[in-house]
DNA sequence: AAGCGTTATGCAATATTAAGCATATTGAAG
DNA sequence: CTTCAATATGCTTAATATTGCATAACGCTT
């Protein structure tokens, strides 16, 4: 009967997408909340007010932040130990350009998902 | 100087796109893992079929569905308890055209990130 | 009526992951 | 030469997710 078929479609009408996007090489994954992180290290010129920032341990953001680099070999964060301000993080170029394009592939990506659901899930 | 810009990008070129996808509705969240579940009890005609496909527990794939029944507000499987072969289950037809959806949902996804990723990072 | 395979659930046990604590080191500044 | 804020790590603890029993009920079959 159409009242049925009816009934199914308004069910799966009633959907939402869900969806996570990330960075692979050598068995390191990075997703957003690590881009996050670094971003918070350039804002702030270090990596504990970065965490501070993300509402993070030192600990836990440092963790991340060395698990990358030893995965994807590669330096992400110049840091300096000591002096005016005790010490403090910068960003290598690498990093830099990462995060651009990871923020593009993410926003593209995000447009796309949302295209695609409402074609196969809004009718 | 162009050799330091050219190991910057030769490093960014060697990453890989990871990506998980779901659906969402009333705090119920299934992805990839769900629907091949479903499937299999589609093909098998039970939940313990499906589950030994799985290689999980019966337990974990009946927790599974009625998780999912409860938080999204319909039922996805018709069960019977004894009789012929012991019981048995089989999807009901909303679930049979959210199979459908979600795969052609993922597949579309899947090509477009891709070609997202391509355009991002092999430059 | 006993047996079999399946659904149906609570609860205990584990495993995996994340968070937090403790402590050492560094180097400019006062 | 003490203080200070930050980097640098190991190790312990806690939170959470997953797995794995244990047990009951059900209804054909033999």
């Amino acid at each position: 009967m159409i009242v049925a078929l009816d009934d199914v479609r308004e069910k799966l009408t009633s959907f939402a997408p869900g969806y996570k996007i990330w960075l692979e090489k050598g068995g390191g994954v990075q997703g957003d909340g690590f881009f996050k992180l670094l971003e918070h290290i350039e804002q702030t010129g270090s990596i504990s007010g970065a965490a501070a920032a993300m509402g993070m341990s030192y600990r836990a953001a440092w963790g991340k932040i060395k698990a990358a680099e030893k995965n994807w070999g590669m330096i992400l964060v110049a840091t300096r130990v000591g002096g005016e301000a005790g010490g403090g993080a910068r960003l290598t170029p690498e990093a830099g350009e990462l995060i651009r394009r990871f923020y593009q592939f993410r926003e593209e990506v995000g447009r796309e998902i949302k295209a695609i659901f409402a074609r196969n899930f809004k009718d």
